[in-house]
DNA sequence: GCCGTTTTCGGCCCGACTGTTTTCAGTCG
């Protein structure tokens, strides 16, 4: 059964099973095998098999810890899974480690897989410096760059000990992982600007940006122009510029000051479909599309889609040709995962994705009374400004000191002075509500900071974890348990709590929490903020296989923040959410009596 | 190591650029 090293695992072990590990991890232990075993000079498909396990299993709604407590058949069935990587998953969730990646790491230090994050150093080169100079950490690695040592090795000259030493700089002084609010706008400002020049038909950013994904590691932009070189000319002078990378006929690469690389390919309008499909990807789900073309009889590139004999050209100006070739529906960039858009596509004509204008209203915001910056008036008149019909207002409770929290009097003077000014919108002739919300904190033991008596009068009471992040999965699940059994709360705000890059999500069952919350009718927040975007992608999948409605809200502090509902919408899509699935795309009338039919009234 | 409309063996996506070579391996997306 075990090969290459691995303990033999035994799989009656799963019953004692202590279900300490979430997803994520064991998918960063598959990664770290696969980029092992790659430095190691494994089979490739081997590696790649690692690596493709890992990306299913990151990308899994379903909780592996969940899937296995059914037995050993609960993790049958799932692709790219097959006996060797499921048994490895068992061992993992068993007793928390992997005997494979244990016995590698008796040959290989761990230190190999920083080395292998700096830029131009992949797998082979890696295992060389590692084999021939003993370079094992990026201490090793900066210290015989700069001392000249590494030009002594066979494909290592000057060039590359230069491009090391900035790597590892840019390595230190970035995380290497930008936030999609920090590069979306460089995205549109190059495309804006390359867009200009003189011959350029089409340019627009592709990549992760284009998917919408929760953060980018580059930039890439796609022009069709059949000047190539004015284009790319104009792209590594840029202002914004700081070093090119490198700078071809097709393809340029470019560092930004603000320490992000862009990528530009430039390519004949002909084939602008294909190579918009290609660089937008995902890898898995340009991989999967090709598999499909090869069944096909068919060859797709990023110039476009081929008869395999005679090589005839049959699709490529747009993507919607591409995908028409392929037999497919056009695929909203948000599903390119390789998560099943494929084979929806074949049985569809188009998918219906929830749209910024199916929303109504938004769900979450705060004023000068707690920690906004603006009036209620002030934050009506920016919510009607988009045309919404509805804004809940939802400041802190006293329990969040800092945010100036309210407590039962203030609210209830807030109250007041809401229907004070719905008064007064319905004298002018606005056909706009503000509604009586508070965002209530969720105590440590679960019970909730205002009393009964106050949320009852809410409109909309929304709940929310502030304080004691550092709880074990156990306490904090029971803690936010209680507070959505209470029957107090209509909505759970950012419910993992996580600040991307910034501050890791709370441990938490999202499975229990989304079980109760479809029990009590309970929506889960999708929090539009881009540092938060909690629920993430996969949490909104979830929810949706779950029959948990999604309430999409901006936690607006200023009559600015409304903006960020953007990130919102498309995070909401990557999760494949449709209107029906999100609780502000119904009309006023509709939203109050689904909140009153969930109180009970 | 995984998978199957080529189904239990044999194949697994593909092209551009760089730095090192002197025709190409390695890296990257």
């Amino acid at each position: 059964m075990s090969t290459n090293g691995s303990i033999p695992f035994d799989i009656s072990l799963v019953v004692v099973q202590k279900f300490i590990m979430e997803n994520a991890e064991i998918a960063r232990i598959f990664y770290e095998i696969a980029d092992l075993l790659e430095v190691n000079g494994e089979n490739p498909f081997r590696v790649r098999s690692y690596r493709n396990a890992a990306d299913v299993i990151d990308g899994m709604p379903e909780s592996l810890k969940t899937l296995a407590q059914k037995g050993e058949d609960g993790l049958k069935g799932i692709h790219g899974i097959g006996d060797s990587i499921r048994e490895k998953i068992f061992e993992l969730l068993a007793t928390g480690k992997c005997g494979l990646l244990e016995e590698i790491l008796k040959q290989m230090p761990v230190g190999i897989l920083d080395i292998l994050r700096v830029s131009g150093i992949g797998p082979k080169k890696a295992g060389a410096l590692y084999s021939a100079l003993g370079i094992a950490t990026l201490e090793d690695l900066a210290e015989a760059a700069s001392s000249g040592k590494l030009r002594l090795l066979d494909g290592f000259g000057e060039k590359t000990e230069a491009k090391i030493l900035r790597s590892i700089k840019s390595l230190k002084a970035m995380s290497g992982v930008f936030k999609l609010s920090l590069a979306r706008p460089y995205a549109l400002t190059l495309t804006e600007y390359l867009g200009k020049v003189h011959g350029v038909t089409a340019c627009e950013a592709a990549g992760s940006v284009r998917r919408w994904k929760e953060t980018a590691g580059d930039i890439d932009i796609l022009a069709a122009c059949d000047n190539a070189e004015v284009v790319m000319e104009r792209f590594t002078t840029h202002p914004d510029v700081k070093d090119v990378i490198a700078k071809g006929a097709a393809k340029s690469s470019v560092m930004l000051r603000v320490g992000i690389q862009a990528d530009l390919r430039v390519v004949d309008e002909k084939c602008y479909g294909a190579a918009l499909l290609y660089f937008t990807g995902s890898k898995a789900h340009n991989v999967a599309l090709r598999d499909m073309a090869k069944r096909k009889g068919l060859k797709i590139n990023e110039y476009g889609v081929f008869s395999v004999k005679g090589e005839k050209w049959l699709a490529g100006k747009t993507e919607e040709d591409v995908y028409k070739a392929m037999g497919l529906a056009w695929i909203p960039p948000e599903l390119r995962e390789n998560k099943g858009e494929l084979i929806v596509a074949q049985s569809k004509k188009t998918f219906r994705l929830l749209e910024i204008a199916d929303l109504r209203g938004d769900l979450h915001c705060h004023t000068s009374e707690s920690d906004g910056s603006y009036s209620i008036e002030d934050m009506a008149f920016a919510a009607m400004s988009r045309g919404y019909e509805y804004l809940a207002i939802t400041d802190h409770s006293k329990a969040v000191g800092v945010a100036h929290g309210l407590n039962e009097e203030r609210v209830v003077a807030q109250m007041e002075r809401i229907d004070a000014v719905n008064a007064k919108l319905k004298k002018r002739g606005k056909n706009f509500t503000i509604l009586k919300g508070a965002e209530v904190d969720i105590r440590a033991d679960g019970t909730l900071d205002h009393p009964d008596g106050v949320l009852d009068r809410l409109d909309l009471a929304v709940g929310a974890v502030h304080s004691s992040f550092n709880m074990d999965i156990k306490e904090m699940t029971a803690r936010i348990v209680r507070a959505i059994k209470s029957g107090k709360i209509d909505v759970l705000a950012h419910p993992t709590g996580r600040l991307i890059g910034a501050r890791e999500p709370y441990a938490v069952d999202m499975e229990i929490v989304m079980d109760a919350a479809k029990k009590h009718g309970v929506a889960l927040e999708l929090n539009s903020y881009p540092d938060r975007l909690d629920l993430n992608d996969v949490h909104c999948n979830l929810a949706k296989h779950k029959g948990v409605m999604v309430a999409l809200s901006t936690d607006s502090h200023s009559v600015y923040n409304f903006e960020n509902i953007i990130y919102g919408v498309h995070t909401a899509r990557r999760g494949w959410l449709e209107k029906a699935d999100i609780l502000n795309t119904m009309p006023l009338s509709a939203l109050l009596r689904h909140i009153r039919a969930r109180r009970g009234l």
